[in-house]
DNA sequence: GTGGTCTAGACCACC
DNA sequence: GTGGTCTAGACCACA
């Protein structure tokens, strides 16, 4: 289920909380589901427990994931509610990204091209 | 003319790159152009010159600027094709961060106006 | 395993890229391989951290090594495709060489031989 | 007669020092020659007094050329001899270079080819 | 422990 | 004045 790419730039921790938020917008993982334990997920993914520990702590500060001493971590009641607040952050995030792509005579025909094919790939993801 | 952000993520000898990047596709920079001295940059940017050294370094590496010691470090002849090139990176990396986006439930609507208003910044630019 | 001549004019940065290259090319580092992280080599070689930091930094945007912050510096799949793409650039730089000793009224007989010692050194580290 | 490279990585004065040494063992410079003043030859190439003044020092202590005040810089008669006692050193700085291609799985053949290159260029020079 | 960034300050070669 | 190299020592993020 969940898959890191060791030698990318982004930290491991950082794809790991990624994945977990992608997996509650898809509905893979809903409210309350229990999501894999630190030490479980550590040896699959052979990573160290402290970088899984990392990326369940930073996801229980969001409030997205509610960890439970003893029980384990459940994704919480608002997970979603959270996530897309983020959605402001990450469209400025885009506008600053196309600028530098508009001022490198990239034209706007190709931008939305490139914007067309995203979302057919996530038409895709939907019907599966 | 050049800014950094000292509180940013990013390092300060990418911002400068970067910098250095965009004026030349501007056109403020043009081939043969002298760029600042390593010291009055670092002096005017409040900034050790090491830090500028090391963004100058790089962009004498891809090619972008051409360091001639003793005398200065000047625009190269094919920093905008060069830098041209980069185009099919950078839309593979929006490509992914529009999806991103579409699997957080944002409306290709919203995406569509995040773009307009950055052609729309960069034209204004144009007319400057 | 790896050495640097303090008096040389070649900076010791380069002095390591090319030690590291030239052991991937003789097979003494092979692709994925860890190489000594920065702090050891620096004070094994008696060199300032920074100086190995900078070494490994180009090897890493020449694609020839992957640092991975936290995990340390490991030698890349493609080093050796990498490594040898430079084979045309060598000769013609040693074209160049030949050519100033032809003028300089060397005989071929003695280019020869030059050539034909470095052959045989090359032939007894295979042998080891 | 001269020409420099300004954006070359061999510094100005070192390039200078080369063509007057190549001129000499190509003939067209021989003992006695007058080589151009400092100031004309600045003017010329467009360069820094200081930089011409630093080259001909050099070959001045070299025993190259020798400079008389007021009069200007000239030939030597032992000049020949020096360039030609430099064999050994430029021998096995090019062993060291083809030991580096042998390594890089270059076969001899190719050696041998840029070998041929270099001494067919040589001798359409002779021919002009 | 690892790599990465940055500062402060020095020295060199070149123009 | 210019760029380039190096040291010493600090701090951060990551595993």
């Amino acid at each position: 289920m969940f898959k890191i790419d060791v030698m990318s730039e982004k930290p491991i921790y950082e794809q790991i909380i990624e994945q977990v938020e992608q997996f509650i917008l898809i509905g893979i993982l809903n409210p309350n589901d229990k999501i894999p334990s630190v030490r479980s997920m550590a040896t699959k993914l052979l990573v160290n427990p402290n970088t899984i520990q990392k990326a369940y702590s930073e996801l229980d500060n969001k409030g997205i994931i509610c960890s439970v001493p003893g029980r384990g971590c459940f994704v919480s009641e608002e997970a979603v509610n959270i996530l897309n607040k983020n959605k402001r952050e990450k469209l400025s995030e885009l506008e600053k990204m196309v600028f530098e792509l508009a001022i490198a005579q990239v034209e706007k025909k190709e931008i939305n091209e490139c914007v067309d094919r995203a979302y057919e790939k996530k038409e895709k993801l939907g019907n599966d």
